[in-house]
Order: structure tokens, then C-alpha cells, then sequence
DNA sequence: AGATATTTGCAACAAATAAATCATTAAAAT
DNA sequence: ATTTTAATGATTTATTTGTTGCAAATATCT
């Protein structure tokens, strides 16, 4: 599946010697080996958000004559990739149900991945749908998980805020968390992540919302979850796993699932808000794409 | 390996209703899948012994609207094939799109899911269990992840602690969540999740720990990414999904694997603790199963 | 801070591509 | 045997491809 190592290896050891572009394409190719074999340059390029002149450069900086040189590689390793021999070795290990370290592993990411497909089922769509209309209708959306669901309400918030929407994180420090909801009003939603053992706080505060005439839309495990009888929409996802402890992956990509209805219902509105975003984090030096000097 | 199975049946089906250089043709095209993805329609024609014309009149013999459609096919089909295991998650992917307004939802859901089973891959598992081995010889373990990974970061730190393995979550209010650092030592790791774009505050306290003989584990998106110099252990995640933002569902189930992974090591100890949170989580009255009653 | 390299984006170019068109040939039907 | 039909080959056309040269922008070094 790889172009016959050294280029890639090539590619990785020499990745700091590049310019940001070069490295943005270097980056995109390593991920999208399949690409470069079967797309055209400008469209690798297009995807790797890059000038096409930079593939070339890229081809030239690695030694190679030209562009097609590197898609030729691509192309060879594609193909006895394909059906030949990695493919085997490939199969056997998956094949290969052993004891192993690696085998608690695999299997828990199988198990995974299988929920994630569970998801697309037509009843776990429409839900998703409602749920994201609900939201989206709302003035101000107040975000509340939890203990182990604190993981996935963040992350919404998080997403939110970068989208330009009016989120509200219920936490904070000495149990303050729940203070933002003074003004709730009907006008607003709330949005409680809640999976099973089901934390005390975050049920009383969802009826506390509720009663105060607030929507409440849930991310929870089962129809049985008692945040099923406080909510105007509930989406399901499941937690089991194989571990000790229940999985939160599935209830987490609900809910970037959720981001994303939101974001693609207005998209100029998005774009505009990510841009803002950009701005904004660039001007604060918040993110590197190198290990910086110390000083 | 063949392109979406109807195609090539369809060839076989109407082989004897095709004009002899139309039979030439596609017989070798039959033989040759690969060929067809990988090379020009004037090299296949050329290596099938066949005008250049002939080819674009096989795709249409065929009902497509022209050869492109013929390439996309046998693209797709080498796509899926040649990519090893992920194979069978993604070909439900392109059978199953049934177009509707919960599209959006149900194609990123197959995206995910399809990253879960990559993550499977044997270099994968490899990586997973040698950072989990490193991380079970630590002392302490210190997480640290910001932005978007914050919640990453938390999350393992949480599962962490119910299982009573000493976890320090590098975070806290007024930008003073790296200061626990300072007592680490060689003995302790630090286990450091950051994807592209790579918060600069991680990657400086990363590089702040190594420099003190912490060892360093970490979770990230590329081969080529800031924190691979840094680390004794990375594992890869992959983050791209076809919404505006990137995915951390991957990076969730990465730690949650290694959580299992760090808590199957030793079982008994981990029974006992979970048992030990059970009972201090129940005094507290910290879960419920019902909606409790409003006082 | 100024001078010097380097990097980056843009536009133009020639080569190659797939498709469309037309002419020629072979086959079938009357 | 002649007309009609389909099939094949050659030619042309509008795109698209990979590449290159050059100016603006950026970074680096005295």
C-alpha cells in the first residue's frame, strides 16, 4: 500500500527540511496514498488545499523528475497492493482470532466501528435530524454533561462556539456550573448528554430547566433513560463495550454528527464564523505546526 | 477488486452482443482492472491493441455517459480493495447512499465508522500496544491536551481515575495547568493528545517535560506531526471527516482503547478499584435511574 | 533595520487527453 | 447485385494535464 517505503520514508525524514506547502502537500499525500495514484495532480492538489505547482515542486524536492515519477510509484505500489501479497498478510491477521494484547484491541475498535454503523439506521437518523432541527431553533443552547459525559458536552460547546453559535457550558468550578441557567427561558434549549449510571446533578437540573419552560433535547443510552421523559427529543447511542467501562465514542460522534446538521444549515453563516475564528487564533499564536523554539 | 460487481457482470452478460474490437476490448479490460484504473484510455487502448475511440465506445456500450464514469468505477473498486481491511465498512458506504436530508448525518457516520475499523490495522495495534506498555510503566501519568483535545484528555484522565491509576490532568483555570508539572520526574510519563492544528501550549509543554526526562506518549494525527519528534510512543488517528471540522471520534476511541488496554493489565487491581469508586460514588448519591424528586 | 534568499501565488504554455465528427469498410438484407 | 446498416478507422476539437517563468510576499541573516 506504500510507495515503496523510501519514498515515503523519504518523505517523513526530510518533512522539516519543507516549506509549509511543500509540507501541506507532503502531509495530504502521505495520508491519501490512494489519490495520488488515481486522481489527477490538480485535483490531489485542489484537495490538498494547495497550488498545483506545489505538487510538482514536492516531486522535484524529493529527487524525482517529475510529478508523474511520484504518481508512477504510487501507481506500482497500488497495485501489488492490491490483490497480491500485502493483501494476504493483511487478511491473516485479521483472520488470526489469537490471544493477544493486540486482539483486546481490534476487537474493541471492531465493536466500535459496528455501533458507529448502527447509527445510520433509519430510526437513529430521523431522531438525529429532529434533534438538530430542534436546536437550531433555538435562541441560546445551554450544554450539560456530567462526570464521564463532560468529555462530549465540552467538545460540543467547543464546536459551537468556533461556529459562532450562541453555546452555553454549564460547568464551572465549586458546582457554579448550573448558575448560567438563572436565565433560561423558553425561548431556549438545553441540550443534557447523559449516558448510564446517569449522574444525579445532571437529571436535577434538566427538570430545573424544564420546569422553567426550557426545551430539552438528550444525548442518552436507551429509550428507557430517564432523560427520555423530560426531553422533546432524544437521540440514542449505545455504550457497550467489551472494557470495564461504557464506551463514550458512540455518544461523541453523535454529537459532532449534531455540529455538523447545524453548521451545514447555514453555510455562509459558518464559513463566516470559522474565518472570524481563524482570525482571531492566528492572532494569539495559538497553534504551531512545528515544535517551537524555546526560548 | 472489481468495480461495483454489477459492472463486470454486465460485461460478461452482453460479451457476445459486443462487436469484435468491442469483445477485444473489453476482455481486456476484464483481465486487467488495474489498468483501467491506474493508466490512460489512449495506454489501455494501445496495450489492448484497440483504437482510442473503442474504449470511449465500450462505456457507452455499456450505458455510461462516457469513459471517465468507466475510470471512476474501476477506481472506486481499487480504492476499497487495495486498502485492506476498511474495505468492507466503506463498500457498504457507497451501496448504501440513499439520498435524503439525513444524508449528511448517515455519510458521516459510515466515515467514522470506517476510521474505527482502519484504526485496526496491524501498525495500528502495534502502536496502541506499545504505548499502552509504556504507559503501564509509569510512575505517574500526566494528560495534557488542549482545545479541541481537551476533552480527550479529560476523558482518559477520568476513566483513569476510577481505576485508580495515579493521573494528573494537566489543566486548570488561569493558564495554570502545566504548573503540576514540576515534580515530574524521569520515572513519570506524559501522555499528550494534539492534532492538526496543534495547539502551540501543548507543544511547548511537551517539549518542557521531555526536557525534565519525562518520557512522552502521544496521541496525534500524521506521522509528520510536531509531537512524533517529541515522543517515545505515538499513536495515529486519523481526523478528516466531510464536515467543516475535524473528527475527534477516532482520537476518543484511541485512549478508550488504551484505558482498556492499560486495565486489563491487571485485572484484579482494576475490579478492586472500580468496586472502591462504586461504593464512594454510591455514598455520595452522585447517579440515579429515576427523575428524582424535586424537594 | 536593511539586504538577501527563499517561498509562494499567478498566469501562460505545450503536450496529452477524451469525446465528437466524418469517411471508409465490411456485413446483412432485400 | 444493390441497397442499407452497422462497425471501424482516421481526423478534429475543446478540455485538461503537468510544467515553467516571473513577480509579490515572506522569512532570514547580517
Amino acid at each position: 500500500m506504500q510507495p515503496s517505503d523510501s519514498l515515503r520514508e523519504q518523505m517523513i525524514a526530510q518533512y522539516d527540511a519543507m516549506s509549509a506547502q511543500l509540507q501541506q502537500a507532503a502531509r495530504y499525500v502521505l495520508e491519501h496514498p490512494q489519490d495520488v495514484a488515481l486522481v489527477s495532480m490538480r485535483e490531489v492538489a485542489r484537495h490538498a488545499a494547495v497550488q498545483p505547482a506545489t505538487m510538482t515542486r514536492l516531486a522535484k524536492f524529493l529527487g524525482l523528475p517529475g510529478y508523474d515519477e511520484l504518481r508512477a510509484q504510487y501507481a506500482a505500489a497500488l497495485r501489488d497492493g492490491g490483490d497480491g501479497f500485502a493483501a494476504k498478510v493483511r487478511k491473516r491477521v485479521v483472520e488470526g482470532s489469537e490471544r493477544g494484547v493486540s486482539d483486546i484491541a481490534s476487537h474493541m475498535l471492531q465493536g466500535l466501528s459496528a455501533q458507529l454503523a448502527k447509527l445510520c439506521e433509519p430510526d437513529s437518523l430521523r431522531r438525529l435530524e429532529a434533534a438538530a432541527d430542534r436546536l437550531k431553533s433555538a435562541r441560546k443552547v445551554y450544554v450539560l454533561g456530567l462526570r464521564s459525559s463532560h468529555a462530549v458536552a465540552w467538545h460540543f460547546h467547543y464546536v459551537m462556539t468556533l461556529l459562532g453559535e450562541r453555546s452555553v457550558h454549564l460547568d464551572g468550578p465549586g458546582g457554579t456550573g448550573g448558575d448560567a441557567l438563572v436565565r433560561a427561558t423558553s425561548e431556549d434549549v438545553l441540550l443534557v448528554i447523559s449516558i448510564k449510571p446517569y449522574a444525579t446533578g445532571a437529571l436535577e437540573l434538566a427538570q430545573l430547566a424544564k420546569a422553567q419552560g426550557v426545551g430539552i433535547v438528550s444525548i442518552t443510552d436507551s429509550e428507557v433513560s430517564p432523560l427520555v421523559a423530560l426531553s422533546e427529543q432524544a437521540v440514542f447511542c449505545p455504550t457497550e463495550s467489551d472494557s470495564f467501562f461504557h464506551t463514550l465514542t458512540p455518544a461523541l460522534a453523535v454529537s459532532e454528527v449534531l455540529c455538523s446538521l447545524l453548521a451545514e444549515f447555514d453555510r455562509p453563516k459558518t464559513l463566516e464564523a470559522l474565518q472570524q475564528a481563524d482570525e482571531h487564533l492566528l492572532h494569539l499564536n495559538t497553534y504551531a505546526t512545528a515544535i517551537p523554539r524555546r526560548r
